[in-house]
RNA sequence: GGCGGCAUAGCCAAGUGGUAAGGCAGAGGUCUGCAAAACCUCCAUCCUCCGGUUCAAAUCCGGAUGCCGCCUCCA
């Protein structure tokens, strides 16, 4: 396949450096917070390439980590009154939960910083054995930036660039404004351990070098994370274990677009924040992940609740013609008769071009639109009274609910059985509208006796008032049905 | 100040040289007691603007304007 690689900036055509073994590696969350809207886009995105990569039948290895010890894990821990470890325990299991319900898949290794000391130390100790690193009087380890020539390739800077923006905290002992934190001493009441260096603990650069060599031979095939992690993050993992082990450290660099609110970056300071449960309490998980899956992953993403109702309209019309699709299946009675060769070859068409948008740098955009021409397909063929009885039509509409079913495998949407998600959304919805069921039934039950007693005036005016509940009522073969306005 | 990205219909959005996917909204039609859903048809002579390269550009180059990100923790 093709994929963006920030080392180069450009589209570059993907095969493992081992056979088929893929090593994947992707920076995991700081576990002192609630998960929000954009750690939810780095982990759909990254899962979705985990799964295309094994679709494609590539054993892939995929580690990813979670960072446990770290200065907002301190600082969390002090206002909860918490230790840093009980933080970190709490807000990955809430990590958990909310990946769990996205349907991303767990990494093969989930390594903990704070399991991995012993091998960080040994990393340093070496970077300073070869003059690229060095330890200060208060037991600080830094990285001597300008002992790696490559410093600045990932993210296009040179070192000049890079020391308009430089300085130096107060308190700090660089020899180099440029130089980074390989070791941080301990300060008093911080968790701690002892290292050559004295008490201490890790830089947040070191745990993915140190992690991931860990794990998977150098070089990575893949590494990937946020946007904003190519600088100084993946910059600062590449100089210590480039200049650790002489090897290059990953072949393809991945990185995911923001999410944005209203064209501006959500951040906490500026007030315009979303964790993924303020999502989920209004919406279903799968809406979300279809939102997110809805433009391409290396483009920015503005969200806001209007946009996810909007995919949520997207999300049903899927389900409800596979339900459709499924439904007719469950018939007996099949004909001969022609079939219109058009459709077969439309459909042939959507076939190859959602596999050709996937191996084209992840375009689950444009993978969508021929899921959808699927669909359009399946509505054709089903709305043609003499046509949906035929044997073709059986045959291309199983066809159709196969490739489907293999497409959200993929994606991971569109993989519960249309009715059980429908109803789902329809509960969703109607909390969301604040619509009570009961007196909803009861006037449906108003406007039933009314339809038996052919008062369609009456009947009408029930609707009226169902409307006003932002209620919606559709009379179908089997009854009544009704869904949220 | 340095580095980088983006600009496509009412809205969202795909599309990196061959003549504008898809979704939402909207209009007309089929169906329906009337509706809704579903389906069919329509809905950008044109891709922020100005130049250039080319037989051919939304796509490449130069410039302008606007928006955003990184350079400090950050997915």
């Amino acid at each position: 396949m093709r994929l963006y690689n920030t080392l180069g900036r450009a589209k570059q055509e993907f095969t493992p450096l081992r056979g088929n073994d893929v090593s994947l590696y992707v920076c995991g969350i700081t576990a002192y917070d609630l998960c929000h809207i954009g750690h939810a886009r780095s982990s759909v995105v990254f899962d979705v390439l985990v799964r295309y990569l094994r679709f494609k039948g590539y054993n892939v290895t995929f580690v990813r980590n979670f960072t446990d010890v770290d200065d907002k894990i301190i600082k969390r821990a002090a206002e909860l009154g918490l230790t840093s470890q009980e933080v970190a325990e709490k807000y990955i299991a809430e990590f958990y939960v909310d990946m769990d319900a996205l349907g991303v898949l767990r990494a093969d290794v989930e390594p903990k910083c704070t399991e991995h000391i012993a091998e960080m130390i040994t990393l340093t100790q070496g970077l300073i054995k070869d003059g690229h690193a060095y330890a200060t009087l208060s037991g600080d380890v830094y990285f001597k930036v300008r002992s790696f020539e490559g410093y600045g390739k990932l993210s296009g800077r040179n070192i000049e660039d890079l020391m308009s923006g430089a300085r130096v905290e107060p308190g700090e002992e660089k020899l180099d404004p440029l130089d980074f934190a390989l070791w941080k001493a301990a300060k008093p009441g911080e968790p701690y351990w002892p290292s050559p260096w004295g008490n201490g603990r890790p830089g947040w650069h070191l745990e993915c070098s140190a992690m991931s060599e860990k794990y998977m031979p150098l070089p990575l095939d893949i590494h990937g994370g946020g946007q904003d992690l190519a600088f100084p993050h993946h910059e600062n993992e590449i100089a210590q274990s480039e200049a650790a082990t002489g090897k290059e450290f990953a072949r393809f660099w991945v990185h995911n677009g923001f999410v944005q609110i209203n064209s501006e970056k959500m951040s906490k300071s500026l007030g315009n924040f979303f964790t993924i449960r303020d999502i989920l309490a209004k919406f279903l998980p799968e809406t979300l992940r279809y939102f997110l899956l809805s433009m391409h992953y290396r483009s920015p993403l503005d969200f806001s609740f209007d946009a996810l109702e909007e995919s949520e309209k997207g999300v049903r019309r899927i389900y409800t013609a596979l339900l459709q699709v499924e439904e007719a299946l469950a018939g007996t009675k099949w004909s001969k008769g022609a079939f219109p060769q058009e459709i077969l070859d439309e459909l042939s068409g959507y076939e190859k071009g959602f596999a050709e948008a996937l191996e084209d740098d992840l375009n689950t955009a444009a993978a969508l639109g021929h899921l959808f021409g699927v669909v359009r397909l399946a509505g054709r063929i089903l709305e043609d009274k003499a046509l949906r009885k035929t044997e073709a039509a059986r045959d291309t509409l199983a066809r159709i609910q196969a490739a489907v079913a293999a497409w959200s495998k993929v994606l991971g949407v569109y993989g519960l059985a249309p009715a059980v998600f429908l109803a789902d959304l329809k509960t969703c919805r109607a909390a969301r509208a604040g619509i009570d069921a009961a007196q909803v039934d009861a006037l449906l039950e108003k406007r039933l006796e009314a339809r038996k007693a052919k008062d369609f005036a009456a009947s009408d005016a029930i609707r009226d008032e169902l409307a006003a509940l932002r209620v919606e009522v559709k009379d179908t073969p089997l009854g009544q049905v009704w869904d949220v306005l």
